[in-house]
DNA sequence: CATAAAACAAACAGACTGCCTGTTTTTATA
DNA sequence: TATAAAAACAGGCAGTCTGTTTGTTTTATG
């Protein structure tokens, strides 16, 4: 009877983007919730109102970091006629989006280690991973991907593929990024081959 | 002086074999160390005597796995014509070694999140991943995959590919599994394409 | 204005990790 | 063999963390 929708969602929110802070920087299990509560400027027990466990705040930060990266991915949608050349160009857009190592730290670390890859596949359906499996599909509908090559499973065997290039590559030179890359256009170029 | 490498070296397989069988049902997280003590038949003191900390105790526990997973490896090894095949192969042992749960959680989930992916592919060195850069390599070199692809570009793609594979496959059904080693093959066919 | 619920604050309980002190056991050496 | 020294082990302690609970303030609404 006394909901202060404002209130309550400016508090989450200073919640949310402190812990992303955090979380990204020093990793999930080196951030404790009175770190989290004293940099957001509220009592643990305000946090603890809004937000069932610590968990939940990963998840939340999560939420928002997926959103995120589906507006870096969907920007530079490319459209080209190629389904083939978007899937590379997509990959590469997703690769992108990872190099705030913040976002790997939350997306490739924190998140399948806390939450289980089952929940994160779950609260990414409308970004990377469907953008991905629809690129797939539409490339086999097409004919340049092969048609008896499940897409599920493509999708899973490529997702993993760009989650470990963004962890390695990253972490290296500039050179090996390059040679990721290349490596992966040779992937894709390599599946096309089989249609 | 008065060293006793026997008994340490019991206690500390106890330790290890115990805390195996934990981490792999429960997960690293979910393990304290006066269970794994108790479980174990030592004291906590004990245990610290001979583990720096928790993590220390993973990082044993993730050596022996290796070396286990290794042993598995080795023996399916076929030694086939085809350096195609034979990288083919090797996955099918891959993943045949990481049929088994707790492997999985050991090297798949906890070891990356707790140790982190360096720490990892150090401890993994005699491996998984050293099995497969040789095989891409020797592959290479008989013109069977392309050869301006860098070869540890590659082997990282296909190494999350695979733990992918691992993670997403067994968690599903079986004919998932098998639509999951048909794409696998379907990337590598494809790459021999381009050679 | 009164009230009820949200929003917030603080204290509490249980548990865990790593360390510290002290004891037992074993081996090397006099 | 007796002894010293070091390893191996046991138990307890300090600090911290998480999640809960209890209590207080704020705010919308009847």
């Amino acid at each position: 009877m006394a909901r202060n929708p404002e209130r309550s969602a400016k508090t989450r929110q200073d919640i949310v983007t402190t812990a992303r802070r955090l979380f990204g920087k020093e990793g999930y299990t080196s951030v404790s919730t009175p770190q989290i509560a004293d940099a957001s400027g509220v009592s643990r027990g305000a946090m603890y109102h809004h937000f069932r466990d610590k968990a939940a705040i990963l998840e939340a930060v999560i939420e928002a970091e997926f959103a995120h990266i589906a507006g870096i991915i969907d920007t530079s949608a490319t459209g080209s006629q190629d389904p083939v050349e978007n899937l590379v160009e997509g990959g590469e857009a997703f690769l992108t989006a990872m190099s705030d190592p913040v976002t790997r730290q939350l997306l490739l670390i924190d998140g399948p280690a806390v939450l289980g890859t089952q929940r994160m596949t779950d609260l990414d359906t409308c970004t990377t991973t469907q953008t991905l499996a629809e690129g797939i599909a539409a490339a086999k509908t097409a004919g340049r991907l092969p048609a008896d090559t499940d897409t599920a499973a493509l999708t899973s065997l490529m997702s993993g593929a760009y989650d470990r290039a963004a962890i390695d590559g990253f972490g290296h030179d500039a050179a090996r990024q390059l040679e990721m890359r290349q490596a992966i256009r040779a992937i894709w170029f390599g599946l096309s081959r089989l249609s």
